[in-house]
DNA sequence: CGCTCCTCTCTATCACTGATAGGGAGGACC
DNA sequence: GGTCCTCCCTATCAGTGATAGAGAGGAGCG
């Protein structure tokens, strides 16, 4: 079978699948394919490139084909849909944050704008404002994912957070946190209401308190 | 002149401001504090730990010290100016926002949520959406910073995008970079513009084009 | 004083990493 | 038959984070 881009990455999607990001060496990825290293140099000018590559391929696996919204969509509902796929992609794979983030100037994610700013036009939309939402939403999502996909400190490893320390020092984040998270409400449910809140507007004002 | 960590970070972060966060190694950063390598490891466990540690001197210098808002001040714009000013210490140094995102559980940044949640809930907020705002605008701000502050390919170095190409596949998006960048129109518009549109919520939706 | 312990830095070395130079096998094409 | 091109190889580089273990030097104590 001969070596050619697609199979490589296919192959170094299976090697971060396994080791994450961290695990992806040229070496290791060479072995895999059943090659030595220096020959991944011949189909990629560097590893940046490969990289790029890879969220090349993570984001067209959760986007084979993109669809603008139903006539009677609210285009919030969509863009959320949107977002939320864009989240899954980068969810599918571990550190698929950092790699789509790395990844500079990808098609697939300019594909992903230009429709969403091309439905904002057609719903009466100024382009400025459907670039700003766009944009918006897009960097929010890479934010929120990059913090959530990364590493936890395992238990026993030391590395846990003194939880009573932090509840003094930060009282209001960790109520918070407690009182977000009642049985059944998950990160997704997190992430979909930050969402909303971007597409819909935060809630009014309500008086201060006294 | 003793070594402690306040030195060696301060240093770091000279090394940093000269070769990037790629540049900052353990050979060069001990080479310039006049002492060998394994030396910082008697101060830090590993490097991840010297990146946080600069993750909070870089916080540390842009908020000395956090103020609530005036009584007046409409909890907007305060909030505004904070992610105005987390956007600051980010792009300060470079790699800023790819240092602060990769240092876990910074005390700074919770110290910044703290106030910043504290506040709206002062304000009147419940407990749940002060905790979604607040997180939306930080989540936001690493995420653009981070993307502001990718390398862009230098001219001449034939990684530049052909331009004619991106033009044609996605006309929207191109036309919306072109038409938002008037003369005098900055990336600090563009933050705020998209900030403004987080905290004071999207402009109605218009009717939909014919 | 002499001894011990602790703090801090050193030398030497590991296992690996991304990357390059340059050679060679084998098929395509003229 | 010869030449060129494609693709993969061996050998090697410079540089990275990290560890083991030795040793200098001061603090504190008997």
């Amino acid at each position: 079978m001969a070596l050619d881009r697609q199979r490589i990455v296919t192959e170094a999607i299976a090697l971060l699948d396994a080791e994450g990001l961290d695990g992806v060496t040229t070496r290791k990825l060479a072995t895999r394919l059943g090659v030595k290293s220096p020959t991944l140099y011949w189909h990629f000018p560097n590893k940046a490139a490969l990289v790029t590559a890879i969220a090349e391929e993570i984001l067209g696996q959760q986007f084979p084909e993109l669809t603008p919204p139903e006539p009677e969509e609210r285009w919030q509902d969509w863009l959320s849909g949107l977002a939320a796929r864009l989240r899954r992609a980068l969810l599918a794979h571990p550190d698929g944050a950092r790699i789509v983030s790395a990844a500079q100037l990808s098609l697939k994610m300019a594909a992903i704008s230009e429709l969403a700013m091309k439905t904002l036009v057609e719903r009466g939309f100024a382009l400025r404002q459907a670039r700003l939402i766009v944009l918006t939403v897009e960097r929010f999502t890479i934010g929120f994912v990059l913090e959530e996909q990364w590493p936890r400190p395992e238990p026993g490893s030391g590395e846990e957070v003194d939880l009573a320390a932090y509840r003094e020092m930060f009282p209001t984040v960790m109520a918070g946190v407690t009182d977000y998270f009642q049985p059944g409400r998950t990160v997704d449910d997190l992430f979909h209401d930050c969402l909303r809140m971007v597409v819909e507007g935060p809630p009014a004002a309500p008086d201060p308190a006294p």
